[in-house]
DNA sequence: CGATGTGAAGCAATTCACAGCT
DNA sequence: AGCTGTGAATTGCTTCACATCG
């Protein structure tokens, strides 16, 4: 075994989070070990899967028993590096920005959001959240002083590029874009996109081919 | 060349949708013809990766030419099943209930929001964006009684698996949630799970990674 | 025994490369 | 000449199966 983050594939990333949230509700119910076939019933997936996803970090189990649930939650949270916060910013306050800004399931998962920013002047300078609303032009200068990492776009999909290219050239290296575009971003930024008519207008697909049979 | 719906890659039909949105922009800049090395530079994927997709459904473009971009539209519309209204409710009408239901993006891709359902009695009988709000004791009935297909469920992760249980029940079989939790459903369900958190915990992995280097 | 960790096998998806059409 | 459609090659991912350990 030799933890080589880079050769970890893409999509056992994307699969830790899930790990994490089950483990958490184990915590919850007191469980202080788990086996890779109880987690793999409980996430719907196969236990080797699980085995081999865990096995690129390295061996967190015990053999003949299973896995400490709270060891591996750290250690799991400690590889994704949700150990710490991430200083985070909001572009774009319309009804889907105030209903991010009072979300209340980022801050105890460490992501706080510490500046919100929109181009309606009737928005800027009120308070929402406990957060003052900037105007655009200072997403630059905030961005740079306060060191924020992340963004999270919900601005019209016509503004989406040029909001992001403003974020991209004042330092953030990763975005969460709510916008349906798809947007042009240099390789070094990590971008994800939450789009629900997309996710919709795949399920459909299966919804018409389950019906007819 | 076989058509064999059964034979396509799920990563396939979750790629459809991102073609149809690029070649609707495309559509908007009146250009007619595209090639696949052109929307591959769009969508900053492989030409190759998009003519073999395309390929499971049929032969849609011209040699030497490229791809009529209004007749491929229409066509991966259809396969997606997107040339007809979907009836859809919401249960939950919290801040992202109402953020949802106010969302102009919906209808005009053709999911018709129909019903909204919440819990609390403050909630319900009050008027939202031309919808009233109906008692979960309604799910049911309304659902069978309309023959909604889709739910889109914006509760707490707590209430979750328990009010997809009942849409499930009632003949639901389409499921948006947006619930950070993970929910059993059975085979014949399909589900898309929104969550912002955990989009934003594997975001950070590779931020770690990047940064260090 | 019971469950991990992991090479090897098997399966799936992507990319290549080119024949064939316009 | 340009670009599609597609077998073949390649790359990547998942699952198997078992040695190994508590």
């Amino acid at each position: 075994m030799d933890t080589n983050l880079n050769a970890v594939p893409d999509v056992v990333i994307l699969r830790l989070p899930l790990y994490i949230r089950a483990l958490n509700v184990l915590l919850n119910e007191q469980k202080d070990v788990v086996s890779s076939r109880q987690l793999g019933s409980f996430l719907q997936m196969e236990p080797a899967q699980i085995r081999k996803d865990l096995s690129y970090f390295g061996r967190f189990g015990k053999q003949g028993r299973g896995y400490n649930v709270e060891f591996l939650v750290n250690e799991l949270g400690q590889i994704l590096g949700l150990d710490r916060k991430w200083l985070t910013c909001l572009v774009g306050m319309g009804r889907l920005g105030q209903a991010i800004i009072n979300y209340p399931g980022f801050a105890p998962e460490g992501f706080d959001i510490v500046a919100a920013f929109d181009s309606d002047t009737r928005q800027i300078g009120t308070d929402v959240g406990g957060i003052k609303v900037l105007p655009m032009l200072s997403i630059g200068p905030t961005i740079e002083k306060r060191k924020v990492a992340i963004a999270i776009v919900a601005v019209p999909a016509q503004q989406a590029q040029s909001v992001v290219d403003q974020l991209i050239h004042a330092g953030i290296k990763g975005i969460l874009n709510y916008a349906p575009v798809a947007l042009k971003v240099p390789t070094d930024i990590v971008m994800r996109n939450i789009d629900p008519v997309v996710s919709l207008q795949s399920l459909t697909f299966y919804l018409l081919r389950n019906q007819q049979r």
